[in-house]
DNA sequence: CGCATCGTTGATGGGGATCAATAGCTGTGG
DNA sequence: CCACAGCTATTGATCCCCATCAACGATGCG
């Protein structure tokens, strides 16, 4: 997927861009780069000056804690900007590491602001990526706190399912989702027996079909019960295409 | 504390503010407004038109799920505008709610919109804001999912302390923080009756005072080691102020 | 002073952690 | 093409942190 077919995805499953602000990302001076499977791209402390737009493959967000604990905080899928907040907030907080080998473009902090502010569009567009990026954290931080395993696990699956569609890359009612059981256990909070449990309970009732590498749900309706999961938190546009009802179109 | 002094003082514990984007703030339409403890100053669901700047008191953003559990996404203290992301995300995917009564002032979505777009460091500070909020988030998920209650609880003592010291909030080794140990538990995402417990713990290993109103840290550095707390993700200028060894300067 | 909210304590149970071991899978090199 | 190494998934057993239930103080306010 190229820089134009990412974005213009991305961007436009959240606002309205227009087609001057996409000709204006073209116009930065980027560069792609390949990263292998496990390769942190921004480090927990450091200071970056490039945001890293993701092409192809999976990033995600992590804290490793004093007593080596890892907490995952995000996952990211072709079209994020994983580390949008270091362009006003540079130093990290946490790390942006690649989940499988992917092709990434860098994006320098001061021709994107440069760029942010001459386009108050763009600029509006980016702050509100930002701000569903967070928006999606608050739901995690809910579901950590008030739910069950079972609970939440199904709901991290549902988030992912749509957060893929909205960018046209689930295929019927399943997508490709290479996260071992270990990552998910990190995601959620909880312990890799545990998450392999909680995946039997789900898989057993017919709502979840995962091998680790491709997820499928049989059964969106019960699937979302089950995860009391509500989209609205994702601040989609074209909220249709993901009605509960009709969740399988792309 | 009226606007200029609220405004002053957060935006300048987080970035570098221009008295020209102070003026243009006040220029605006304000509507200052008094609200009573418990109330819903903005609502889950419904569609924004302001955001909020709360002068005096002490507000909170929660979600209720739907089994009727309450989790507490955030607590604020004078000087934050703590529905900021409504400005580019008008949808509520929570509420937000007076902890106390307090004083708050509204600022219309168009006329800030309006404001920002003439003022790129007044935008760019605005995002700044809301992508610190962002990482608190990311600090509260590894807190629920890698750490036992006593010392996520030790974690939130911290936070509160040095980001209402950064604000001119604290005196000495203490502060008021007027939350029950229901509102503590919700936060969180444990039971009341373990909140209690917890709290006896650190208490009784002088690691905390905090009788429901007022939190007093007779021992910064141990609850500091207890918390595994290192402030960095409250991305604050003047770093110096809060050093775990002279942490109580204001 | 009566009621409501909040804090405290004890008892019991459960969700999930931890420990330990087996089995499957994938890639790599000889 | 096989053998081995390393990772990943699975299962059973045991333990503990924390939830839940229930009751009793404390505090504050009209």
């Amino acid at each position: 997927m190229n820089l134009t077919e990412a974005l213009r995805r991305k961007l436009d499953s959240i606002g309205n861009l227009s087609e001057a602000a996409i000709a204006a990302l073209e116009s930065l001076p980027l560069r792609i780069s390949d990263v292998g499977r496990g390769i942190e791209v921004a480090s927990d402390g450091h200071v970056t000056t490039d945001c890293c737009l993701l092409l192809e493959g999976y990033m995600h967000r992590q804290k490793i804690l004093r007593d080596g604990g890892r907490q995952i905080l995000a996952v990211h899928f072709p079209g994020d900007i994983p580390d949008l907040q270091s362009l006003h907030v540079p130093t990290m907080d946490h790390s942006l590491v690649a989940t499988t080998a992917c092709r990434i473009t860098f994006i320098p902090h001061d021709a994107l602001k440069h760029l942010a502010h001459r386009n108050p569009t763009l600029s509006d567009i980016l702050w509100r990526d930002s701000l569903i990026d967070a928006a999606i954290f608050r739901t995690w931080i809910a579901m950590m706190g008030r739910k069950p395993a079972v609970d939440h696990l199904a709901h991290f699956f549902c988030e992912a399912f749509v957060r893929m569609a909205a960018v046209g890359l689930t295929d019927g009612n399943s997508c490709h989702l290479p996260l071992t059981q270990e990552f998910l256990a990190d995601a959620l909070g909880i312990s890799t027996v545990h998450t392999n449990r909680s995946l039997q309970e789900l898989r057993d009732a017919g709502l979840v079909r995962f091998d680790g590498r491709r997820l499928t749900i049989p059964d969106w309706a019960r699937l979302r019960e089950k995860a009391d999961f509500d989209p609205t938190y994702l601040h989609l546009r074209r909220r249709r295409d993901f009605d509960p009802d009709q969740p399988l179109r792309t």
